[in-house]
DNA sequence: TTGACAGGCAAGTCCGCACTTGCCTATTGT
DNA sequence: ACAATAGGCAAGTGCGGACTTGCCTGTCAA
């Protein structure tokens, strides 16, 4: 159902999560837990970044991708679009 | 402190708020409370949408003016631009 | 001036959600 | 085979946030 975009940008946690991937897509989970708290300072625990992906996916903002044993996690931004479609923005200064 | 935007539009009545705005700017609270039953079934009190309208305020989307007993909600949208501009989204097929 | 109307304040309840804890499954290398 | 690695599952806890309840303040019309 495309379970709540909004909700799923509610969390910091979450936010910086795409942040990372934004920068490096493609992770795995254990990538993206060294990395947050290396870059971020977030000191969750590997379930707890597991769950947040988990919101996440189901918000179709991440896609995944099984290998092995491995599980790579990537970015995908469509489902903002419906933010913006939702209350047009005008164009700001700096955009024209 | 552009207190999180993000937890504003977290809550679907905050959601369907600024939609009501979007439609009609410069509602009084009175006004969003019954258009919002109305329009889209939402019986929560005066008092939670008062509380609602206090979030979005702080968050910027929202800006009000007194006069005399009235006060009037204003929809402002540029905060949402700081969504898209932290995770650019690639210009959709229909965009182009 | 007094009643009706628009809104504000504050304490209390309740539920969702972020996070932990403990254990389990699957894949890979040696 | 077996240990290490990557990840999953599920129950429990604690806190924040949505909502209610009750009362108060300020404005306007008769």
């Amino acid at each position: 159902m495309v379970s709540d975009v909004f909700k799923a940008l509610a969390d910091e946690t979450r936010r910086y999560i795409l942040d990372e991937l934004s920068d490096r897509d493609g992770q795995t989970l254990f990538e993206l837990c060294t990395r947050l708290i290396g870059k971020y300072g977030i000191g969750s625990s590997r379930q707890a970044i597991s769950q947040h992906l988990d919101v996440l996916e189901a918000a179709g903002l991440v896609t995944t991708r099984r290998d092995g044993r491995y599980k790579f996690h990537y970015l995908d931004t469509a489902p903002l679009r419906a933010i913006t479609q939702r209350w047009p923005t005008p164009p700001s200064k700096e955009d024209r």
